[in-house]
DNA sequence: TTAAATACCGACCGTCGGTCTGTAATAGGG
DNA sequence: CCCTATTACAGACCGACGGTCGGTATTTAA
């Protein structure tokens, strides 16, 4: 009725299984999301990165969230089945695979400095409140159930003496959350021209988390060690000398 | 050219001055947001209720968002204000005065329990992430630096011996932060049929809340007491019993 | 008294998430 | 191998909503 000519098609497009196709839009999404964020970021653009048409997209996604929550999901499965190998793999006490499972957790995230960056950036513009929350929240219900699984396993040993497994591991996943912006300001800080302040404030943070955990856990001082401070600050530091361009 | 006659108006409508005006207008959003949620109220709402036309509604704000700002900030203001206070007039050493503004924070909230049923429901409800977001960091602006004073003055006065004042203080605020998540599912279990539970669990969980701020502090087990955990696990799962209808 | 500034009005607009109708590609039974 | 059902995809269209703009009423100041 309102089409005279329904022909003028593009391309004889090859097809990919629906999972190939899901994973190259989660894929382009990923890209955009952590390039310009969420609200700077619309489905036309994600269908363009795709090269997909809306109806396709709507075909295997029900909403533009729906992006988020495939991008979000993916990455914490796979950090925390990163961690969660470390830890196994590790012989020890519950301290030791504790450490090991904090400290791959923290590799994985230098393996992936460059997101980092981008997200580190992020959180200062707004729009991006929604993809944030959604990274915390992924965050937190992969690893709050694997550190807290840790912390009855070390209480049962004997080794750790927490008032509550569950709100430590929760307190202790809020702390890493909050280093977002302690980062941030770090890198503000290094970009601006004080690299080596930088790097000595985001030490220092680390030293006095760890000690934290300490107490959180009931540990003598010096317990909990997972990545020496003055490195760990000047990798993080090290990160800003890679600018991102919008 | 596209407007033959420009004389329809509605009312000679009374003026306010700017502040009442914005007041008034902060006053509608905040009663909207609190019973529909952000996404769920749209600016034609709020014009309604404020009785305003959109031409003057962006004369007093730029953005829809500016709205949450002053929204927040106003209650966090308040709130910490009234904190302040109640710490002031309060004589003892570093311990009971921190305790006295946790244990005013916390009566400013069981007066506002009204309000926080609303909040505990619409955390569930997509399309909030932005308030709750706002809101968690206009009680951080707020909290963190009053709370980080009040330590520092306790390990000066040698009292508490806590590894960085500010993590420290942040930790703290991390804590009563997510101690919503715990709410909301106490008032859902409440609200199931088993408000005893929900009491219980709720009094264990501020039980271990405090003594979790006992260890970040440096003191020993049951120094901090803002709160009776019985009373206070009680308290909240009564507000399950009054029902929000939207 | 009058001109400038301020408060306010409401029609209009652009963008963007989502829908709908219809078509090409694949799968499967005969 | 054809024919049909189903799935994957295309792209025009829509409605909602945040925000703008030209204009009008009210207040202030000179």
């Amino acid at each position: 009725m309102l089409s005279e000519d329904t022909h003028p098609r593009t391309a004889p497009r090859r097809r990919l299984t629906p999972e190939d196709r899901r994973a190259a839009i989660l894929d382009a999404a990923q890209v955009l999301f952590f390039a310009k964020g969420w609200d700077a970021v619309t489905v036309a653009d994600v269908l363009a990165e795709a090269r997909i048409s809306k109806g396709g997209f709507y075909h295997h996604f029900s909403a533009k969230e729906d992006l988020l929550d495939g991008v979000v999901s993916r990455l914490a499965e796979q950090a925390v089945a990163a961690a969660e190998a470390s830890r196994r793999q590790c012989e020890g006490d519950a301290l030791t695979r504790f450490n090991a499972f904090l400290a791959a957790t923290n590799r994985w995230k230098a393996e992936r400095a460059t997101e980092l960056r981008f997200i580190a950036d992020m959180i200062r513009r707004p729009g991006n409140e929604l993809l944030l929350q959604r990274i915390d929240a992924a965050v937190r219900r992969a690893v709050v159930p694997a550190l807290e699984a840790m912390i009855r396993d070390g209480a049962a040993e004997g080794r750790f003496d927490p008032p509550d497994p569950k709100l430590v591991a929760e307190a202790i996943v809020s702390l890493t959350i909050s280093r977002r912006e302690v980062l941030r300001d770090a890198i503000a800080a290094a970009d601006a021209g004080a690299p080596e302040a930088a790097a000595a404030r985001l030490g220092a943070h680390i030293a006095a988390e760890t000690a934290l955990v300490d107490r959180l856990l009931g540990l003598p001082p010096g317990s909990v060690h997972y990545c020496d401070p003055a490195e760990f600050g000047q990798m993080m530091a090290d990160m800003a000398c890679g600018h991102a361009a919008y």
